[in-house]
DNA sequence: TAGATTGTTAATCGATTAACAATC
DNA sequence: TAGATTGTTAATCGATTAACAATC
């Protein structure tokens, strides 16, 4: 794996769309595929996954393209998930609870270690065959267990001292739901912001734009 | 608002975030603001910021700033929510729910009026106020009823179906949380898919980039 | 008035696309 | 071998930033 410089973000961006459909292939028992056919995948050119792929070293042969097999073992090594990570949910309400159940972690190499709530009452249950411990017991956990990705579900008033002790017993990664600003040491965490309200106001203005919603520009007629 | 050529999109995933910070600073009773100041929220430059609201119009006075009041209305109304939208979760499991009882729907004129499942053991029972129906009531629904939004949380398999209809009965927006690719028609239905998995998988990226753990990018001696 | 800050034009930067020799 | 398709260099395109006159 080469990599001479920093590749952009956008380029990170596609892998995963990439790997999934890398792995779509193999399972429909596909043993190669071109650039050309998973410039489709993320709506480009067949230059633009070759330019990819190039950060990163040679996976493809002239006139077959890219092995399926071989690729996707690399793309896994690129985004790192060759190897297992550690992930606990901190906030195990309705978001926290979905997020767990929902995705497929396994598949990716992601295993839920540990799940931490304030509330009493859900404390002793489990979730995702978890059980929930008290935020109380937060640091302790982490002295002794080594925890890379930790998914933040709780209030945003408590976003803020939740990560600045996150990131103080070296958690590595925060994916942060909380529509809290986290300024932490980039050095140290990085933090990925997911604010859904977003992406639904940009679903909403795209909404507005179709042809057949074209209203309040003004009118030439409005004009005179 | 002027508007002359198709604004980027990257203009266009800005202006939620400028939104939700003018109107933090509406409630710290602040009633200007610099390109400058905002320009920090997005991480990038005051010339950004200008360049970004010059796409539709001019709502900035030299040696002020922006009015804080006036701006905010400006913004919802670009984004398109000074107008009230429909909304209508399809799929009430875990995620479903997660999101419409997370997100704050009314701060943004969303409504939710209406929600469906197949589960019968769901049916009649409600979600933040409305009352689940069965998805076979959903063609009639949706005849008689306007829905601007889907948000779209049934398993995998049952998307493209479902999605298919909503395009038909004139569903304009999809908010699509499977993991399935909707071939729609865009000129009649905007989609924006959410895929997570994607979002924890560039997290993971980043977090193996992070300076203390550069492992495996083989060290001069091991050339030799 | 002097200082601050806009809106816009021009310059820069980076990402995408095109082109093509190398080669499976 | 001929056809296909890579990896890479060069060209293009678009987005970001800088600069500055206009003006509140």
């Amino acid at each position: 794996m080469k990599q001479f410089r920093k590749v952009s973000d956008n380029t990170v961006n596609r892998l995963p769309k990439y790997l999934r459909h890398i792995q779509e292939e193999l399972n429909n028992g596909k043993d190669h595929i071109s650039s050309a056919m998973l410039a489709e995948v993320v709506g480009s050119t067949s230059s633009q996954v070759r330019q990819d792929f190039s950060n990163f070293g040679n996976y493809g042969s002239q006139g077959y393209g890219y092995h399926l097999k071989s690729l996707d073992e690399a793309v896994r090594t690129i985004i790192g998930i060759h190897v297992p990570h550690h992930v606990a949910v901190i906030g195990t309400g309705c978001l926290g609870r979905a997020l767990v159940e929902h995705l497929e972690f396994q598949k990716y190499n992601f295993q839920l270690c540990a799940a931490f709530d304030i509330d009493p009452s859900l404390i002793g249950s489990s979730i995702n065959g978890v059980t929930i411990r008290h935020v109380s017991e937060l640091s302790e956990y982490l002295e002794t267990n080594e925890i890379h990705i930790c998914i933040l579900t709780v209030p945003k008033s408590a976003a803020k001292v939740v990560a600045q002790k996150l990131s103080g017993m070296g958690v590595p990664a925060i994916w942060n739901f909380t529509n809290e600003t986290l300024n932490l040491n980039p050095q140290k965490t990085v933090v990925q912001n997911i604010n859904l309200m977003d992406s639904l106001l940009s679903l909403t203005y795209h909404l507005e734009q179709l042809p057949n919603r074209q209203r309040d520009l003004p009118l030439p007629s409005d004009v005179e």
